[in-house]
DNA sequence: ACGTCTCATATGGGTTCCAGAGCATCGGGC
DNA sequence: GCCCGATGCTCTGGAACCCATATGAGACGT
């Protein structure tokens, strides 16, 4: 066998570990972020389920508590209690629909969200300084990447779900 | 004002919206990857901070309960309960160190790794479609940056909870 | 108008989380 | 060798939580 063949054969190994070594790290670093996530809860007394909800408030939009559950993958029942923790802290408020008088809207109040960006400020400044270290044109790819990866897990979420 | 000051400035600009980009898609990537882990752990009647405890423990090897409970910020005797479900489930084992035999040694037992791998088997392939189309230089790229995020989550972590 | 469906919330039972107490054990001083 | 404080894990009790079911209010088709 040739050099070439033995070398294109190292590089799909090499490549292949690399591979691998990335969703480890994925998985890793998304224990670590559910970790930080616990200590901010802790802090602001929010349950870590809560805190997810309220993200997913303010990056989908406001929607139904069922809209929500369905999203969280919760019971219509358990949303209601933590809606009731996130309204009570004053990070959420329930609005009665105008056209279909049964349901709630869920809309996020922006308040408290210095508070939570003080909060994360520890973890924005180091990915500042990360970030600072690399050209424009590879933000660009770590950025597109990241994007890909969240869809791909909400597709995998979808289908364990579903 | 000269052009050249100008786009400068417009450079400088971009560069910090992506860096905007990119904290906010890892923020939503870590929602996501912990909505993920909620359907994974459903299945295999866990809770979420469990299946967090046992991901610890496979990481960095097998430690005491009081030492797991410090890393997941949470009370000893919650991590009891914690460890109760699962060792139950056939997920870990306590054993009695040797030396001290006050403590406990909480090991990882490796049986039921492939339910596991299953579970996570569609997000994996689909990052494996997703690692595909970059070069391994990109891919060194990325897993350097994974690498790096997960430090500064750690550090963040670290300084809330001291 | 009637029944059926959907939506959010109240209720009850089983479970979980956590602070403090308890028990066993280690290490150091004497 | 023995005591004493410190350490480590687990049990106990009380509060909070999650969820299945039931309930009440309202929308929609016939």
């Amino acid at each position: 066998m040739g050099s070439r063949a033995s070398g294109e054969l190292d590089a799909a190994r090499r490549r292949r570990r690399t591979g691998t070594a990335i969703k480890e790290s994925l998985r890793e670093l998304s224990i670590q972020l559910s970790l930080l996530n616990h200590q901010v809860g802790a802090r602001l007394n929010l349950k870590d389920v809560d805190l997810d909800c309220l993200e997913l408030i303010n990056r989908h939009g406001a929607m139904s508590p069922s809209a929500l559950a369905r999203r969280a993958g919760l019971h219509p029942a358990t949303m209601t209690g933590i809606l009731d923790r996130l309204e009570r802290g004053g990070w959420i408020a329930r609005d009665r629909a105008t056209d279909d008088r049964r349901a709630v809207i869920v809309r996020s109040l922006r308040d408290r969200n210095a508070e939570l960006y003080r909060l994360y400020g520890g973890m924005n400044s180091a990915m500042d300084r990360i970030c600072a270290g690399y050209t424009e044109d590879q933000l660009d790819l770590l950025a597109d990447f990241l994007r890909r990866a969240t869809e791909a897990g909400n597709d995998a979420t979808g289908d364990l779900a579903g």
